[in-house]
DNA sequence: GTCTATACTTCGATAGAC
DNA sequence: GTCTATCGAAGTATAGAC
């Protein structure tokens, strides 16, 4: 059998330097985006060798993953905490509405898209989140009195998603007409709903 | 006074050969991401030398500006055409449901994030692709007899374009769970509205 | 106006030293 | 288990020939 073509070594995982690289890699992929993570210039972020981004890595997808995983990992755990202590429509908004992470999202999806590895990273998350909301919302609908006919926790959920997405991303460029009226006009809405339980 | 440092010479714009380029260019930004934009890939897929891509375009972000300048004209103009045929709010819905150009986004967005003169391009299309849809679809609502104190034209129409915009996003991912239950429960609406006009 | 020869930088990756 | 010396390929850009 033709055995495989000698796989070179990898180091650990816990290794305190590969944090380092994957902390560098992560500072790098937010202020100049995912062009400027090479293996030379997390090198020099971290203050090490260029080369010892090959030993932690197999390839530079593979330190994009492990960037993506970490992050995603603790997004989950802090949604999920957040839900836990208040699952009120307004925590679900202000979850969603939370900007950080906006940057991270374009430029993970704009690797995903040529990135398998990474895609499937993504998209293991994104179930994973939506998963997490779609419990939170059908509760806080249906105890604000909201009938399923008339909002669908999926295509509340939806809508939401996208609202908050796409406002993030015209930010980004310094496209914020409409973003103002939009904001107090949903606000409205979840405070009548939260304070009005039971009320339709 | 210090004179500029000599600036290199650049072809003319009308010439077929920047034409080429500009069409290798836009093919390799989808089939391979932005990434894959380089001279050198950029020549090969036009047949050139690698080298006219810098005689033509004073840099790669010049190149990238170029391609999407002319995407998003000839987008604009077929929206204006759609528009101008018929201006109801299933019309509407169906040029924002339209999936093309959503990969061109993701690549473009994330371009936009780090290269100053695409940025400037994306957000002056994305205001006027925003204001011929706000005038047509403030003009939909009123005829089908909603309210702007119900659904105010600014708001269902960033919510529209925020789902649309998370639908043709998770499509990449292979993450569609609720997509179709959305997509039917908006056309029913839709439907409602566009055929009981004054209704209500 | 058009194109090419060439310079120089940076890239990911590996083989082998400690 | 950890790190470095080094390679070949690919990147942008320019000066100068036609």
């Amino acid at each position: 059998m033709p055995s495989e073509p000698a796989p070179r070594r990898i180091g650990a995982a816990d290794s305190k330097t590969r944090a380092r690289l994957v902390d560098a890699a992560e500072q790098l992929l937010l202020e100049e985006g995912h062009a400027a993570v090479t293996s030379r210039r997390v090198g020099a972020r971290a203050g090490l060798k260029p080369q010892l981004v090959h030993y932690y890595f197999r390839s530079m997808e593979d330190l994009f993953v492990e960037v993506f995983r970490r992050r995603a990992e603790e997004s989950l755990a802090r949604t999920d905490r957040a839900l836990t202590a208040s699952a009120s429509l307004r925590t679900i908004w202000e979850i969603n509405a939370d900007p950080r992470g906006a940057a991270f999202n374009v430029e993970f999806v704009a690797l995903a898209k040529h990135h398998p590895a990474v895609r499937a990273e993504v998209a293991r998350y994104a179930r994973r989140y939506r998963a997490m909301q779609l419990r939170a919302l059908s509760r806080a609908l249906a105890e604000a009195g909201v009938a399923p006919e008339d909002a669908p926790p999926m295509v509340a959920l939806l809508l939401m998603t996208g609202l908050t997405q796409v406002m993030a991303l015209e930010q980004v460029l310094g496209v914020t007409a409409g973003h103002e009226e939009t904001l107090v006009f949903v606000q409205d809405l979840i405070d009548r709903l939260d304070g009005g339980r039971r009320a339709g």
